[in-house]
DNA sequence: TGTCAACACGAAAACGTTTTCGTTAAATAT
DNA sequence: ATATTTAACGAAAACGTTTTCGTGTTGACA
């Protein structure tokens, strides 16, 4: 068993001292060519690689981003992570991750771990019961503490730093537009309770298409569902709320659900009770994901573009990260200030499967 | 902006020593009662935590661990780093993860990156390309390294390390002879191409289970899949492949399928054929995933438990990696020689949905 | 009064780098 | 012949810890 070879070694071996052999092996026109190609040499053949942990404290940067989202088992959450992923690889980046698991607790705690050292900025998704505790002293303490956030999906106003969202408002406006010119004429919405911000915008824009067309919204045809319990693990509960939902509003032509596992089961349901999709019944949900793809019918969604924002937010950290970077090397750079903190916006997009005409 | 506190810094403003700070905040018994308090008081005043970095450096381990997956925007995977990732957080453990796409170049471009003091140990799943190529080295030269490496699901002989598979040759046993039992009398075999070691393993329980039986396997029943194209982002021609084939073979009353897409899109296929699930044509998938759960008719499948297995691959690491420090804290230790490799296979388990009698 | 422990603390090394600042010897310029 | 530059290298500091080994000051004891 070869442990890895360090500098200390090589010039203990080449009988030169450590700031030679680092020298060297950077190319330093300090060091003769001589010593330069044998210390080369036997690097390589030791496969010499520099020690991260080591740089990482001499530079005190890492060069590696903390992801924290709810989930991970979550289509989105998922496509996020590989955007991410692939812009910080490409950049020379790590990524890594710590799961809050929807909890207010497990949030602090994997954000005190990673924001002793161990990563340079966090890219975040606000867990659930954050969200519901409004508080959210701790990204403002670990940004006061220099460490840079962005924040994707799941923002917060209180939170001063950069942001990815989905346009969410408009995106709904747009799904129960065209249920509206499908000649849908009694277009339910199932939304989750208002608290996670996403499920607010969606169900606003829900509003805001009716409206729009003039037609006054039917509280009826809105079904709010407790997402505090584990639906996944809990189906048949869904199902049945669902199906009660439909008994009793039988003039329902039209679904906009705000995910695509409240969709995909309202098509469910309706098909048991007898709709057949679309020419009964359409079906628009939000979040393109597996299931919306396979489904039968397949689904028609509003595509939520997880890659992108992962890119988008990997790109505004690391620009922010080298911009500082350039701050502190470069001693008088007031022309240069911080740029401020922006929000980016990502469009969304509809895209037409079998569950709508 | 108040960066974080070193122990520099609150030694000078108390007027002692790095040592004695040091010291009084781990409790050593060396530092009179009054200093002490003064400093835990200051230190906490302060928000004080130990820079992880600095730490890694010292002791010569991260505690964090590195995932390489080829791919995340996955079930299987993202339930494997859940499980992972649970015992690790557990267990006082980060994880930092690589996505080798799939490809033998980024899978060594990764392991380099992680492996210059990054991490302590791996855990991981061999990619495509690499299991094609057959060009194990990367692996072997790490481990050669000193650093341990666990493999899940996509193993291999040729390395030396501890394993956790699932049982794929039983698991497709047990769901065929469930398909013979159900009285299916010409079962099919959606598969892919052998290189995947997982694919083969489930294929020659396919055959056993008709062996078992006393029937013979008839060749045309058995369609390959070639996985080196993109399937997810090629559904239409997966879908013409399996209709050609059940239009070749019309008596097909069973389909075991190696995957939960070929699953659902031998169903999809099979009814729009004007097959009846699972009257006429019986299912049953490998790899239970969201897919199964939320198709029409649902889809009876093998359970791969992917949180199990990551717990365990997590579990095993770390297990060893704290073996290897008592190794070398406790001098002598020829009692207690490092243990062999072993390899855990998770028992598969099937799950009965709507897609059988 | 002199010896020895106990106490409370500091100095320094170590982990593996990079970088600044010497230092020596040879080469060039004056 | 003397002064100055250049080439080639080494020493040491720094990043933030922990830990080993002093060291000086007490107080107790003979």
């Amino acid at each position: 068993m070869k442990k890895k070879i360090t500098l200390k070694q090589i010039a203990k071996e080449l009988d030169v001292s450590v700031s030679t052999v680092s020298k060297a092996l950077s190319n330093s026109k300090e060091i003769s060519e001589d010593t330069t190609k044998k210390i080369q040499a036997f690097a390589k053949l030791y496969n010499y690689k520099p020690n991260n942990i080591a740089l990482s404290l001499k530079n005190r940067k890492t060069r590696t981003i903390g992801i924290l989202i709810p989930e991970i088992v979550h289509h989105f959450f998922s496509t996020v992570i590989r955007g991410i992923e692939r812009v910080a690889n490409r950049r020379g980046y790590n990524v890594i991750v710590g799961l809050s698991n929807e909890s207010f607790t497990k949030e602090i705690i994997n954000m005190e771990m990673l924001a002793n050292g161990s990563i340079d900025g966090f890219i975040l998704s606000i867990s659930k019961e954050t969200l519901l505790k409004q508080d959210y002293h701790h990204f403002n303490a670990t940004i006061n503490q220099g460490m840079p956030i962005v924040m994707f999906d799941r923002v917060v106003n209180e939170v001063d730093c950069d942001k990815v969202i989905v346009d969410d408002f408009n995106g709904a406006v747009k799904a129960v537009k065209k249920l509206i010119e499908n000649n849908c004429k009694n277009i339910a919405l199932i939304t989750t309770m208002d608290y996670v911000s996403v499920g607010r915008l969606r169900t606003q824009g829900y509003l805001e298409a009716l409206q729009n067309s003039g037609i006054v919204a039917d509280s009826n045809l809105i079904l709010k569902i407790d997402d505090s319990l584990d639906v996944e693990n809990n189906l048949e509960i869904l199902e049945a709320e669902i199906a009660q939902f439909f008994k009793s509003n039988p003039n329902i032509d039209g679904v906009f659900a705000v995910n695509e596992l409240y969709a995909v089961s309202a098509m469910k349901v309706a098909r048991k009770l007898g709709f057949t999709i679309p020419e009964d019944l359409q079906v628009i949900g939000f979040t393109d994901g597996v299931l919306s793809k396979h489904a039968t019918p397949s689904l028609t969604t509003v595509s939520q573009h997880g890659q992108k924002m992962g890119e988008q937010a990997a790109n505004l950290l690391i620009e922010r990260l080298e911009a500082e970077d350039a701050e502190t090397e470069i001693y008088f750079t007031n022309n240069d200030r911080k740029r401020d903190f922006i929000k980016v916006v990502i469009e969304t997009e509809i895209i037409e499967r079998e569950s709508t005409k």
